[in-house]
DNA sequence: TTTTGTTCGTAAGGTCTACTAACAAACATG
DNA sequence: CATGTTTGTTAGTAGACCTTACGAACAAAA
């Protein structure tokens, strides 16, 4: 007898309307305010679903009529429709930094409307408190019902929010979701804070299908998105590629232990020392076409063997904009068959610092309406 | 505006009756026979829904009645049904050979009960003509409906099942899916070979969800599977590793120019020719033990970046078994972080030669059935 | 042997979803 | 002003699954 496959479930009816619900929002999302007409013609459901769905969307809160549209040519004007996008926020924290806890309120569209933030305790059980703390000083400063939570941390987060590993934050199975939906009574959100960040390079980023982001900070991480699914592991630790060895020459010392690991190459603490180091301009930027090269050198095979087409740096511009960035590039098409990937491109990311408060809000809008 | 998602479509309650169908095709696939009632509680669904699903399943010949169950316990004894399993047959062909295309008849669960072989011509016209020819022949041995037809080609292969491009079979951008739906009114799923390789090991050979597998033949390929779902890459190019540069220390010159490929390492006619030219025993060791750390070498930033729990290898037994697969688990294990990927299992797939056959089968069941 | 309780499969009726058909409202144009 | 177009709604239909109820067939206890 063949295995047992993947637990498949059933569906019904009202999960079809609810996709159908999602596919609204999302029309709307994409391609803005537009007539009950136009969605109909975009989703390719008739416009009486369409007068139902809206008018549910409407009646919760998340659709709202914007007015009539000035008659071009001829017919009855239309009602265009929109996401309220005011009448809702996200709350979004970015625990990964080196000493602080970063928290936002967004609007839908990942614009950040208020900020707070908190400096990151040393115990697990005082950044837990931290985190409460920092979540309910943006609840009240969010002005509008809130949304959901979205959380990017750093470790291995489970599909429950649990984080199972956190040695930064002297985590181990903390179950942050259930954590903060108990003291704040909304639905929370939490992932692994690159996987997060990936998912704001995607969905307000401009990127592919196939994407993989790289954040370079105290250690390095990735995200990975493949045919617009994020990836997550078999053990929830998808992008976990600080302490793969790199290349078969030796390298520099890493904390873990290991020799060449690329967050021994790469991180922001390991390329400063090295900047200070050098003693002319030309010295640092070898310093740091060396570095961007061994980041080629480590996502040469997943490059080539996901065929991604798009890969990001999410770090300091100074540090991984130019040489690096340059090195990067051309050590993946030295090193993978140019026929197919000769398209592939290395560039930094947009969103800038923000890019994992607006990722932890990409994950409540998923989570909560289905749009990515 | 954010950016343009992919284009999801509208879900109507007919797609939720054609999944609940696969759905009970799917349970009776992996946990075999058993009554109505039984498929009731293990999809959830209700008895009475599965009672017009079974019937509407028995009415297109894809599922039977197999007789009373025995009374063991109180109550009516149960009918018991599964699936038609010797009603319908798979046509399979494995273009991936040196010299030969290969092809079988397959019940349901993958046993072959007929095959044909024909030699691989040299040009592009006359190895269309020979697949087509090779599939009539099959298609004259099926004696029992056949339920489509599933072709595993080197090279890479769209969604559409057009071959973009296969330099060993001399083909350019052949639409395969449509000249064998043309010619034998079938329908018919076209995959690269190392793609519906890891098909047959996930649905046939006990895999994991995350699973990828390496073929090694001529060239190297492999087939990712991530979360159950098969990767195929932004240009349909997943898992083409073999012309991935391995190490930062020079190797073997390769075919394409390049030297240090994995294939220049890996492949069969390379690692035969390294056999032929050590002296010793424990030399002919030494050098599969190198191959197999230079796949680890490979391997290691895409287990890391993917967190795979498991690494089947496909070839021949004599090299790959043994000095090369513990080279390559060991490798990983060093060149990885420990914590999460200490579960890394890298085994020999227990296939054998007819691994494509059996996963060009696997596609046709979950084109045609939604069973995988 | 009779009674009781269980299990199986089916029948009838209800709810939900999206569809088609038809229509009034509101506009542009000849 | 008549005509045609477009919008959004109302009314009715078909499909899918649900709940409820029931007869059939059995085991175990009285």
């Amino acid at each position: 007898m063949p295995r047992r496959g993947l637990r498949r479930v059933k569906v019904l009816p009202e999960h079809a309307r609810a996709h159908n619900r999602s596919l609204v929002l999302q029309t709307l999302f994409h391609d803005g305010a537009m007539s009950r007409a136009d969605l109909s013609r975009e989703t390719g459901l008739t416009r009486v679903t369409i007068s139902d769905l809206v008018a549910e969307l409407i009646g919760d809160g998340l659709v709202a009529e914007l007015g009539i549209r000035e008659a071009s040519g001829p017919g009855k004007p239309a009602m265009v429709v929109d996401l309220d996008r005011a009448g809702r926020r996200i709350l979004g924290m970015d625990l990964s930094g080196p000493d602080r806890f970063l928290g936002a309120i967004l609007t839908l569209d990942g614009d950040i409307v208020a900020r707070h933030e908190i400096p990151a305790p040393r115990g697990a059980e005082d950044a837990r408190d931290a985190v409460i703390e920092l979540a309910r000083r943006l609840v009240a400063d969010a002005h509008a019902p809130i949304l959901g939570i979205g959380v990017g941390s750093p470790g291995v987060v489970d599909n429950d929010g649990v984080v199972l590993s956190a040695p930064g934050l002297g985590w181990t199975q903390v179950p942050l979701r259930s954590i903060l939906e108990d003291a704040l009574a909304l639905p929370v959100l939490v992932a692994n804070d690159a996987n997060a960040a990936v998912l704001a390079e995607y969905t307000f980023g401009g990127a592919g299908d196939d994407v993989v982001l790289v954040k370079v900070g105290r250690g390095v991480g990735s995200g990975l998105v493949s045919a617009g699914q994020p990836m997550r592991g078999a053990h929830f630790a998808a992008g976990e590629i600080g302490h793969v060895t790199v290349g078969t020459d030796g390298g520099p010392q890493c904390a873990c232990g290991k020799v060449g690991c690329l967050e021994a190459w790469l991180s922001v603490p390991a390329l400063t020392a090295r900047m200070a180091d050098a003693e002319t301009a030309a010295d640092r930027e070898q310093q740091l076409r060396d570095a961007g090269e061994r980041l080629g050198i480590a996502l040469a095979p997943i490059v080539g063997a996901l065929d991604v087409s798009e890969i990001v740096l999410s770090g300091p511009d100074e540090l991984l904009a130019g040489p690096l960035a340059e090195a990067t590039v051309e050590t993946i098409r030295t090193r993978t068959l140019a026929r197919f990937h000769d398209g592939v491109r290395v560039r930094m990311t947009a969103q800038g610092q923000d890019i994992v408060l607006r990722g932890a809000a990409v994950m409540v809008l998923s989570g909560q309406l289905g749009v990515s």
